[in-house]
DNA sequence: ACCTATTGATAATT
DNA sequence: TAATTATCAATAGGT
């Protein structure tokens, strides 16, 4: 929505970024208010900017948001008020160490590691997992190699390009001139070099 | 943005406001990945239907977007002691989240996606890796196979000779006695049917 | 910070 | 419920 389209990756301009974080951080703010209000809707929003400036809408008391979260997503504390922060990130902590555990432990399965303690079923579904990957790495090689000979197609046929008219020029010079002409421009000699 | 302009209330209409409501929740969404990842920002939202129903956002691990909220709220009664421990913690948790981070991407690599960024040489490595891990699985799945077949093998002739003896006995039982015997054992029906 | 051409979101309608 | 479309809103790039 402005004067041109924007890719959706980081911005890399740092001016850029912080401009549109501010724009585009107010616009979230806002219709995030607008969607509670026009659909009586609960609404939690926090942001931190990248040099860690904290912005957030609540539509009620955030903390009742937040805790009603973390009561849906299973965290049922038998303390909301008494958990201290430590304790908050003592959980995370662990929370984060067994998602590790379990990423480590798939990929030693896809590595071939560790496999006692899988059935058939198991192993083909990982095997089949490898194989769709292998094949979309091979994809992904082709693609890479025909974008390459494409490239060196074009730049051997701009070169010929290039080399003819040079030779034209040649000869229109050695129509001009009958004496014997030798070759000797760098650029001419490069050229034939990088054709091969 | 629409057929008409809205005024900033509750929707009335119910059906409307539901419909509104699933609209501008899934454009809020919206708007918050593409904050998050045009500008590097941590965003957060939570979002909960009249009727009840959680939605969520978040660019990074919510709980950690909360616990860093809650860390922000309540700064004021924090001692020194509790922010140094606290920045351990903070320290220990942003360490593990790119561990997750990495580990999470490898496995996308593993399984061929996200491949724009990788050149020739990693996207063969990878392929080397996965080759190897399909191989593994093979194996094991080979041996699996075959520990299968030496069980039925062992089983098969078990039963066979259990077979043979009770045949022998039959046999003894028709010299001692010339009136016909009529097969009926259990056990036996049992057995012929297990071994085909 | 303000301005506007443009893109994006969505209210109404089918 | 899912498309379509006419409009309004957000915003990218420029001043």
């Amino acid at each position: 929505m402005g004067r041109g389209k924007v890719e959706l990756k980081r911005i890399e301009n740092p001016t850029n970024r912080q401009v549109t974080f501010s724009k585009r951080r107010n616009g979230l703010l806002k219709k995030a208010f607008e969607l509670s209000v026009l659909c009586d809707a609960e609404v939690a929003l926090l942001v931190f900017s990248p040099s860690g400036k904290a912005y957030q809408f609540s539509s009620h008391d955030i903390n009742r948001i937040i805790t009603r979260y973390k009561i849906e997503a299973g965290i049922t504390k038998s303390d909301e008020q008494g958990i201290t922060s430590m304790e908050v990130w003592r959980n995370e902590i662990e929370e984060l160490s067994r998602t590790v555990e379990t990423l480590e432990a798939r990929e030693k399965h896809f590595a071939g590691e560790n496999l006692s303690g899988l059935g058939m079923k198991e192993l083909k579904q990982i095997e089949r997992q490898l194989r769709v990957g292998v094949e979309r790495i091979r994809a992904k090689k082709r693609r890479i190699v025909v974008e390459h000979i494409n490239y060196l197609k074009k730049k051997h046929k701009d070169l010929q390009e290039e080399n003819n008219n040079l030779q034209k020029k040649l000869h229109e010079l050695q129509e001009g001139n009958t004496s014997t002409i030798i070759l000797e421009s760098d650029s001419t000699c490069r050229l034939f070099q990088r054709i091969e």
